[in-house]
DNA sequence: AGCTAAACGAGACGGTACGTCCTGTCTTAAG
DNA sequence: CTTAAGACAGGACGTACCGTCTCGTTTAGCT
């Protein structure tokens, strides 16, 4: 994504300060005018950089808001369920949380930002989702975890299970859909209970 | 969604031509260029309408995509399950339709230009919703009539595993990740059974 | 050069108002930043104009200075040698006048960057050869009446003299090189005395 | 103009194969571009020599073409007129030699390149003036010589003679007037017949 | 049948942003 | 200590669209 200042032979090396100014103002506007209001000339404007100097280093908006995400200069958080042994309350949990994460005001407009990027860039996705948890460590390490302990049935499909739980998510965002009180244990017991060992 | 030719005094009605011209070109148009490429300027252009006609009878790009929905110019087909007696049978086979539908060539970014429009406009992601059957009368009612029979538990809920179908349906587009062989019966065995009546 | 506001069809009709705002902001800031210095987005702006305004009506920046001489928004007056019976005495009359007109504060650049104009577009050399007189009724005509009257003889060629007038002025702009006192006089004889009818 | 290859204390001392690679690059981008696409970049570019180089030695554009008028490496010959007792011959072939220099392909686009930068610059005026003749060795000094040989009158003005041959000729360069069959001839007894003696 | 007003096609307008090119300066590594 | 290479802040380029505004023309209900 961003290059390492390995030696490229003679000239300048990469100016890591304005790397940093660029991010940071593309993740600030993203935040205040939304993925279709953000431009480039006003991330170079706010970051007191060439629009060459972002053109140079990212191919579009889109690839920027990655190594935002990437950078962890957008959403600098992360969701990850824990281990309890009970993997019911630790999903539900999970899922309260990133419930209430996106009640904050403003935070449902900015993940909504965010989804309008991945839309454009898959990588966006990927990172959206590192960031709330549905990772092969993370949530879908929960599952399997669960497996090894005998708390699920073997063959229960974690990665669709994290992927599923994400997907609502997004989805709500998108849709415009308000969570509801009991939606985290609702949507865990849909998804888990028929996985749970008897 | 569009007037009807109600009489407002003298003066010329709505032109029902140019309304059809406009929402086909839009639909051709996302189909060729993509969410982010379609212009007012392009579709006007297509359909051979002046852009004042688009502005005076829609307020955004994502309120022109919505109505195509509505008027069938995009997706002219719809997806709904059957009703066989065996819920997990019918779910599994209205996913594999879904699958099959966005295997084809250009199908599946014909629908991520779509969800594009839907993060503008939460109208578009339910008109998106309906095509793809996730209605309180087709996959809703589906799983309703499934309570009903007997075949799914009381408090099934009904809503949730519909908008999480769909929510799947959604990610996976947005995250250009293809269905692989057995999703369809995975998924559906994953949300559906914990649900099935005993 | 500028579109008549002839009916071309529907459509609504060239602007008067933004064509002079551009032609007289194109002329002051030739005046003030010179030719290379002169920019299409200073001039809109200068102007309450946008850009694509100026483009849709003119292809170069030379174009531009050509329509502004045209106009006479640029160089207002016009250079004329009187008829008095004295060939020798108007001439050198005229390009006193024309020495007196360079000598004042910022002429001479000005004039520059009209000649830094002409060189991409041979239409300003033509503009400004007409507002400083040499056109085939102004300098040149003087010549050809004093052919008529006998003054000149038979055969002169007024339309050379009238051309090299005007090359000596725009040279010594390019050279930076002042006029001296005697040189209305002395360029005159140097020309014109060997067509004189002895 | 160009710094001598001297020892100026310790350190590397001015690359002379980057000089002249410079002024071979600019050379002939002049003749390929134009002087208004003439670039700095491209240049260096072209030289394979670093921008800052360039800046170190040259201030400007204008001052790149003077040196390499200077240098020869831009309009390599000289034109100059032969002194054969018969000036009116004589300058008559000057004049002759420099229309068809100008009518070979390309030429007259490269001199009205180096007028536009003489017009930034005086300096190349004058080496323009001096490549075509205009000198007071050369054509200044042939009318000199018709002053000393009593070919010409006393009190002749040979500079404003030369000086004035050279504005026509780079008068109908801007203008892209062509010479006429018979121009030499009618230009050089319009200027000097009245200076010949009687 | 004539009037009136809406809707229409066309397209010019003031603007914003695009992505590119170039400027002149600064930084680095090589020699 | 100069050089080639090249990153940098900045500014202008010429283009594409935006959403609004005039234009004349067409259309169709209402007098």
């Amino acid at each position: 994504m961003s290059a390492l200042p390995i030696s490229r032979g003679p000239g300048a090396v990469r100016n890591e300060r304005a790397r940093r100014a660029i991010l940071r103002a593309a993740s600030e506007l993203l935040a205040i005018d939304g993925y279709d209001h953000l431009t480039i000339e006003g991330i170079a404007a706010r970051a007191h950089v060439g629009k060459p100097t972002i053109y140079r280093w990212w191919s579009s908006k889109s690839a920027l808001i990655a190594e935002c995400l990437v950078d962890h200069t957008l959403l600098p958080g992360t969701f990850a369920p824990q281990n309890t042994g009970d993997i019911i309350a630790d999903i539900s949990a999970w899922f309260e949380d990133v419930i209430h994460f996106m009640s904050e005001p403003g935070t449902s407009t900015l993940v909504r930002s965010i989804i309008a990027a991945a839309v454009d860039n898959p990588e966006v996705a990927v990172q959206l989702g590192e960031r709330l948890g549905a990772t092969p460590d993370s949530l879908e390490g929960r599952f399997r975890s669960g497996v090894d302990t005998g708390e699920l049935k073997k063959g229960t499909p974690a990665k669709e299970l994290s992927e599923t739980l994400l997907s609502v998510v997004i989805y709500k965002i998108i849709a415009r859909e308000d969570f509801k009180d009991g939606d985290s244990a609702l949507f865990t017991r849909m998804l888990v209970s028929s996985s749970l060992a008897t």
